[in-house]
DNA sequence: ATTAAAATACGTAGAAATGCGTATTTTTTT
DNA sequence: AAAAAAATACGCATTTCTACGTATTTTAAT
């Protein structure tokens, strides 16, 4: 048994997805939710979940963000999206996310059926037009201000110098060696970059780090 | 009727190709050469073509300088390459030349068939498996150093789940939640990777994994 | 049917990382 | 000159990771 959490906000668009897989016997509907905080939520309380089909433009928080979120607490949940927007950031932005594949709308039952088949089988899923699109943005690729993190970080010289030694894999003994500093104040400027940066280990600050053209 | 050129030096597989597009009857096969040298001399003489099927290895001219070649001279002419190897490097030049497809040798005809109409009507086609691999390729952009991934490393598919959590930067108490483990099986799990890869800790293996597109 | 590989799980021990506190010196800013 | 920020450095407690060993069950291959 397939089990697959429904994330879209318009109910009667959520109504015809379901009926799309109601076809199929070896899938089976966990649960479905309006919007991203909504999945998240249901998936703190049960996580045993294959795949999410879902939208991108929903209110509280879209399906990019979800994306992004569920992918990085949730690595083994696959995710296709299903919108009916297929403009080149979107599916930029949702293929930056993690997302295992991109359909649109009208796609019939079978095609999303296959397309849930082949993600699972450890394939990915994309309509011929959005295939395309993505070889384009492959070929050509844009620079969207993804306006990520506003946060407006700010780490120091030196913070900054222990975190690209941090990214080498390099453990404190031999930063401070490289550096000419004790162990000890490595740490705490390790410390300092995790309080900035709000993580709390090292690639975790490693990845925020990277998303804001620090290192 | 749909006009399409073979390039394939191998004839057996020539033939093959042939007989999987001659079920269709919309499918006129115009010619079909060695290479991509020969390519060029036939289209010389008659460019009237709606699609060409493209092999990647073969002599004196391969399918991907063909491609840009073609796709500089006739950008109006679509190209699906079809071929056995699926490694990043020739996905990455094929797309990089301008390929409007991609699909693996071992094709149902219907998928092939299928493939060229999606393309003609302004699609672009690709399997699961190439469609995961241009994902990954879109979301982690290597340089294809060939002394790096020599090596030849096969994770299994655990291994590789293991690791892709990894470099979430979830630790291990969260990945053997995520994926209904021990902790003590995913201790074992890293281990092994580490052992396969030749490394000693997180950032090393991932930075490993990633080279080899293994995440 | 037998063998090999993969996935599962646990124990022990030491190394490394993280979090919190404190404190001094140097550099920069006002 | 005074104040603020950055860089330096240690100690303690706890958590997490890494390494090595062993072993059973499940799955895939010959």
């Amino acid at each position: 048994m397939i089990k697959i959490a429904i994330v879209e906000d318009n109910s009667f668009l959520q109504k015809a997805v379901i009926d799309k897989l109601d076809f199929f016997d070896d899938i089976q509907i966990k649960f479905k939710v309006f919007n991203g905080l909504e999945l998240l939520e249901e998936l703190e309380k049960n996580k045993n979940i294959d795949l999410i089909i879902m939208d991108i433009e929903m209110p509280k928080m879209n399906g990019i963000e979800a994306t992004k979120v569920v992918k990085t607490k949730y690595p083994q949940i696959k995710i296709i999206m299903l919108t009916v927007f297929d403009n080149d950031e979107n599916i930029f932005n949702a293929i930056k996310a993690g997302a295992d594949g991109y359909l649109l709308k009208e796609v019939n039952p079978n095609t999303l059926y296959q397309g849930i088949m082949e993600t699972l089988n450890g394939g990915a899923t994309m309509t011929p037009s959005i295939a395309l699109k993505t070889l384009k943005l492959f070929r050509n690729p844009i620079v969207f201000e993804t306006a990520n993190n506003c946060d407006d970080v700010k780490l120091t010289i030196r913070e900054v110098e222990v975190l690209e030694q941090l990214s080498k894999g390099l453990k404190y003994n031999s930063i401070a060696d490289n550096l000419f500093l004790s162990t000890g104040t490595v740490r705490k400027h390790v410390e300092n970059i995790y309080a900035k940066l709000q993580v709390h280990n090292k690639l975790e600050a490693i990845e925020k780090a990277k998303n804001n053209n620090i290192i």
